[in-house]
DNA sequence: AGAATAGTGTCTATGAGACAGTATGAG
DNA sequence: CTCATACTGTCTCATAGACACTATTCT
């Protein structure tokens, strides 16, 4: 890493304040959400934005998004063999940010983590945050101006987020759309068991489109290792009852599912 | 990103180097080559290293890849516009490693780019490096030692890169391997005006395989905005004459260019 | 002529999308 | 009964892979 400096500058090391950044993704209800905290101090105090804070200094970069995960959530990364409580989510490293002037306070360079999680737990605001909330990212974004399908005309003007999160916030969303094509991620957004239609709600709201259960039900079923009968059946959601799944060993999906182009 | 700390902690931002490294990558004869710098200092002196150097306090990290990129190959960025008189490479963000003791003296975070370039440019050793050169990846990550199928017999015994180097390199390949399958990517391995038998030797070289000519000439040729011929032909690789082409317009292969399993 | 590469055509298996039709629960 | 959801089956079209065949150059 320090190498191939031409020439030599020892000068051109210059101190980085390097932090972690979530975007924490669920669904509910049929909207892809986001996990927002209130801003408790300037700059930009009192807008939302996205929840994070400082690496420490014997934490490695996925150590501190964990850790901040479960400060503001509660939830703790998939890892088999620790029984989480709360509740498991799936984190992976996302993208870096560190143009200057992104913080007006000081040069940091922020580490980008997205987290799915399943719809269980409620936000709970940590620390100094005056409030978390999920939020749709349709909202955070604002998205939905010029939407004619989407029917929203809600009170609340979508405020931006602060910093340069809005960025953030669009590179996870546009991560997690395309991985759930080619790999059984989606099933993170899943309590342990779950229904094809539960599964299919998923694709259908962070793709936001529709889809034919049909298909989708021979689709699912069809490729091996992503999905596993676990033996019950449920009727939560009305009709003829559904057989139940866990996510099955396979990680990546062949053959992939796309998602329906416009 | 300064949000959401519990309790507020100023105490917990310490200061961190950051660098950018470099996983530059082209195809020479049939084998997929990374550029290689050998350290001229300690820690791991002697030793092959990927390119890389400290940000500085004026650029935001996509700058800085670029200029390590320009002091050590001489390539530019491919922008269209700017007409670079070497060469242009594409460059990305890959990720970003920052374990607490990746490099012995101090914490540093390295965010590490991927650039992809034609074989043009003679590689140039920069400044206080020793050294640099165009290695085949297999040699680099030692992969080749149980290897039925590629012949090496080599005297060179594949000395581990220094620092985390290794794995850096190893996550840059199977990026561009994977995203030569769904972008048109492969062209940035390959001159302004190439054959389609050229560029079918990119994905063979790249995935390390064998692919049907007829095939791929059908395959290439009929996804949309992939390819624009250019009106000349080429002899350059004996048997009949080839049509040239440029790099059409779209960046995104509808349909993929999915690689053979195993 | 023979070797090498370029390019076209043809067959087959597989999967996606559209959609008919049946199964099983709740009210 | 009606309605909602779950699931199975069938048809058609597009594409991937295998491979025969022709075209054009060089030695």
């Amino acid at each position: 890493m320090i190498t191939g400096m031409s020439p030599y500058d020892p000068s051109a090391f210059l101190p980085f304040a390097v932090t972690v950044d979530l975007v924490v993704l669920t669904v509910r209800g049929h909207a892809l959400c986001a996990l927002a905290v209130r801003r408790g101090e300037p700059p930009f105090e009192g807008r939302w934005a996205l929840p994070g804070g400082f690496v420490r200094g014997e934490e490695n970069l996925a150590e501190a998004a964990a850790r901040e995960l479960a400060e503001e959530t509660g939830l703790c990364v998939q890892d088999p063999g620790s029984d989480a409580p709360t509740g498991t989510a799936h984190l992976e490293q996302l993208a870096t940010y560190g143009d200057p002037g992104r913080d007006p306070r000081m040069r940091v360079v922020s580490v980008a983590h997205l987290a799915l999680a399943p719809d269980l737990p409620a936000p709970r605001a940590g620390g100094d945050a005056e409030g978390a909330r999920w939020a749709p990212v349709r909202d955070l974004l604002g998205e939905d101006l010029i939407g004619g399908d989407g029917a929203r005309r809600d009170a609340e003007p979508p405020a931006p987020l602060a910093f340069d999160h809005a960025r953030i916030l669009a590179d996870g969303v546009e991560r997690a759309r395309s991985k759930i094509e080619y790999s059984s991620l989606a099933t993170a957004f899943c309590p342990s068991e779950f229904t094809v239609g539960e599964l299919r709600r998923v694709y259908e709201a962070v793709w936001g489109v529709a889809l034919d259960p049909r298909n989708f039900h021979r689709k699912v079923t069809g490729t091996p290792g992503f999905l596993v009968p676990s033996g019950g059946t449920t009727t939560r959601q009305g009709g003829r009852p559904a057989q139940l799944f866990r996510a099955g060993g396979a990680t990546v999906l062949n053959p992939p599912m796309l998602r329906p182009e416009i």
